[in-house]
DNA sequence: TTGACATAGTGTAAAATTTACACTATAGTA
DNA sequence: TACTATAGTGTAAATTTTACACTATGTCAA
């Protein structure tokens, strides 16, 4: 842990997002290393010897809050000098998307050590990682009108309504059920399993998954 | 100039672009330092302490090519680790645009140092520059369908012609010429001054100026 | 068994946007 | 004054987007 005045340190961070209870939410950490220990923070550490940026965000995630498969995307790169007042540390931010189920999370960390915040309601964070965050939700969003990005919280066979209140929580909006569905239609974005999903009292919805293999599909 | 391959070195490399001749072309300078000299790069060098990464780009652009103004904004960070066979080198690329009319370059460079490339016509570039191109390219163009992108590589004011011009070199195909102004003005993206732009025997063209003092404004 | 409940699933008309398309206007110059 | 070169202008068809409400099918309880 070198903090050595007279070099640049890179490090990687990463907005986690999920959706949960039809709300889109972001995992915070506390920080346990000492420049603001204790604090709240994104996931995020040193970038190692040999590791690409791509997995070295891949790893603290896996490492901070046990969430190995996450769709990941690097986001921009935050260098202000003073971003952090500790020394000279250049972020790469990267974002990520995890389905509601992929949901370990406490088995690997600490009780009180990681957290699902709703975006819109986050304590203070350390250095500029709510300007991190707030980029990260305005890239989220704005991919989510023109590709197949919020798919991503959905494990691979969903509903068509599961597959509406996902997007409704990303976008911040209500959308319209018909219209939803048209454009899934006529995009030729998903393609229907024969099977059904049944929970509770009344029909059943069926099953669809994503027409093709690509991750992250765009249109439009 | 320290190479210790025990630390991350973090530069930034700049793809500036402009239009000259109706193409889209992007500067490239000759590497003056060992690995590689000599080879065609963009232009691009090591961020220094207490500079923040625009700033930075901005420097390696005015110390290698002479363009002092140009709209600059951060495209992507490249950090595999063998990108450069060299040592560990994390390169945060920008892209830049200027207009045509700000081409002092020959100024302040080497005769054969710098020269501004056909982007469907480049040399063999050091490293990954090549990819970095490709990237900028296609977030340039991708740009220029929902913003006022283009316009950076005109003079504060310009004629509807020039405008048209200069999109259809950065999309890559034609554009119609009535449907381009309608747009332009439906959206309220361009103001008329009163004055003619008059260059050869023909009719002359009116003036105009983007609406807003934003440099980019995104529509749609 | 049947009715109440909860969510799934479906079509159409109006409005807005996008596209295709061709002629007149105005300057310089021979 | 007529030829040339570019500037400037409108409309109809096609497409896309939006707004909107009822029927279908399952569970459960009376």
């Amino acid at each position: 842990m070198k903090l050595n005045t007279h070099e640049i340190l890179l490090t990687t961070d990463v907005a986690l997002f999920t959706i949960r209870q039809d709300q889109l939410r972001v995992l915070l950490v506390r920080r346990v290393l000492e420049p603001c220990k204790g604090l709240w923070s994104l996931p995020g550490g040193f970038v190692q010897e040999g590791e690409s940026l791509a997995d070295c965000a891949h790893r603290e995630l896996l490492e901070e809050t046990g969430v190995d498969e996450a769709y990941l995307e690097q986001l921009y790169t935050f260098g202000d000098p003073n971003r952090d007042p500790h020394g000279r540390v250049v972020s790469v931010a990267y974002f990520a998307l995890v389905g509601s189920e992929s949901l370990v999370l406490e088995a690997n960390t600490d009780a009180d050590a990681a957290a699902w915040f709703p975006v819109d309601d986050v304590p203070d964070l350390v250095f500029d990682h709510a300007e991190i965050l707030r980029v990260a939700r305005e890239r989220l969003s704005a991919k989510a009108e023109y590709s197949t990005i919020a798919f991503q919280f959905l494990a691979e066979e969903f509903t068509l309504s599961q597959a509406q209140a996902v997007h409704e929580a990303v976008l911040g909006r209500a959308l319209d059920k018909r219209n939803f569905r048209a454009l899934l239609k006529s995009r030729g974005l998903v393609k229907g399993t024969g099977r059904k999903f049944e929970d509770g009292p009344h029909r059943p919805a069926e099953l669809f998954r994503l027409a093709t293999d690509e991750p992250v599909r765009i249109f439009k």
